[in-house]
DNA sequence: GTCGGTAACTTATCTACGGTAAGTTACCGG
DNA sequence: CCGGTAACTTACCGTAGATAAGTTACCGAC
């Protein structure tokens, strides 16, 4: 009775042969729940993990290297949900700038409803430097999002001959309001919606803008406003 | 010869008597030091900050309640430096609107010379959120930003009655950049400060564009940029 | 059928961490 | 000079990530 019920019942039978890839799998979606409830990437530990599929530590590092691969796919996977997320977002909208805002807003609102999720994805330093280039770029969510900017471009929205680094520069306001609002949820940011349309309306308008002044100098950018005020 | 050799070497003297608080003191330099070649929070021990001061772990506990408490410390700290970046750099400034955009970039400076103190003030999921809102809003580098937005109001530069508003939305995008540059530095983003420079100065124009025109719909953003790039 | 090879998994253990309880040292006011 | 207490230390606990070495059971070959 006092003896610790060790983890006998949740003991999970032998997988067939060639199918080592099926625990795999469950190791991922078994890290990805934890974390859902989790506060941080250190409350899920791999013993954790391995009890919640049934298994013993050491059986996780056959499949990951260490921690840090078994969370590198578990952002991969996360990465896939947010560009489904996107995608249905912008679905409904006609215009590349509206589908721009449609996915902007998905992209936020992925990061509110799965904070862990996105603070690993995007706020942790990269697990691997080395191809964590191509994975980012490659990822669906920012092909799309690169695509839209592209479409813009053609549609006369922006001007520019550099989609990739307004895309970056849509992203960093995306970015900086979910960061902002997953990190800091306590501050008065009034409705989180209204607050990241207004961003992301503003970096969008704001790089279309910056195209028609010669420069932007403060007085450029001040007298500009004043003759546009006045009439 | 085979003995570990301790801490021996390192042994610091007592302190007098009254003097408890220097320790504190230069606890919070050792963390603050030792998180400047660190790449994470989880790389900097209670055991290696003990051990750069020259006293037993459990001594750390006599001044913190935990290491959350010793981090908080450090973060108050670094928001420290960082304001006295910010308002040198604003110094030169003489427009409201100039010194906004000295503020933005040398916040987004700050972050990517101090990484993980950027980090971890900024991205970690704040340690105690009880006093955690007054302490970033009485923050004198968040004072001196919504101060300077509130300077813009009055220069009219920007239209509004929640210059709180704007300097969130202005700090959503300066932290975006920040934390892009800071979490994925490998990927193409250009010219740091440039690319910083095009973020800021989208989001402060873009806002005051905003208020421009009648309302933020695609059809209407897309139809005034028709109508601007004509004349 | 059975039998060796090996994929799939476990037991046992290492080192390091955050944190605590209980003890010890040395300063200092009386 | 002595007792009180601030300022520390020694010893320890539980848990974490990770590894080495062992064990089990599937499965193809003969």
């Amino acid at each position: 009775m006092a003896t610790t019920p060790t983890r006998q019942p949740a003991r999970r039978r032998r997988a067939q042969r060639g199918s080592g890839e099926q625990l795999r799998a469950e190791i991922v979606a078994a890290a990805k729940e934890l974390m859902a409830h989790a506060r941080s990437v250190d409350d899920i530990s791999m013993r954790a993990v391995a009890e919640a599929v049934g298994v013993t530590p050491p059986s996780i590092y056959l499949h990951f290297a260490d921690k840090d691969a078994l969370l590198a796919a578990v952002v991969i996977d996360v990465f896939g949900e947010l560009d489904k997320a996107m995608l249905a977002a912008g679905e409904a909208e006609s215009s590349p700038l509206g589908r721009l805002r449609a996915y902007g807003r998905a992209y936020v609102k992925f990061a509110i409803e799965h904070p862990e999720h996105y603070r690993l994805a995007a706020m942790e330093p990269c697990v691997e430097p080395r191809n964590a280039l191509d994975e980012v770029l490659n990822s669906s969510a920012f092909a799309h999002f690169n695509a839209t900017v592209i479409e813009c471009i053609a549609a006369g929205i922006f001007v520019s001959d550099d989609p990739l680094g307004i895309t970056f520069e849509l992203w960093a306001a995306a970015h900086g309001a979910a960061a902002l609002l997953v990190a800091k949820p306590y501050l008065p940011f009034g409705d989180t919606e209204a607050f990241t349309d207004r961003v992301l309306c503003a970096a969008a308008l704001g790089h279309a803008a910056a195209s028609l002044l010669p420069d932007l100098e403060p007085e450029t950018i001040a007298g500009w406003l004043t003759v546009q005020r006045s009439s």
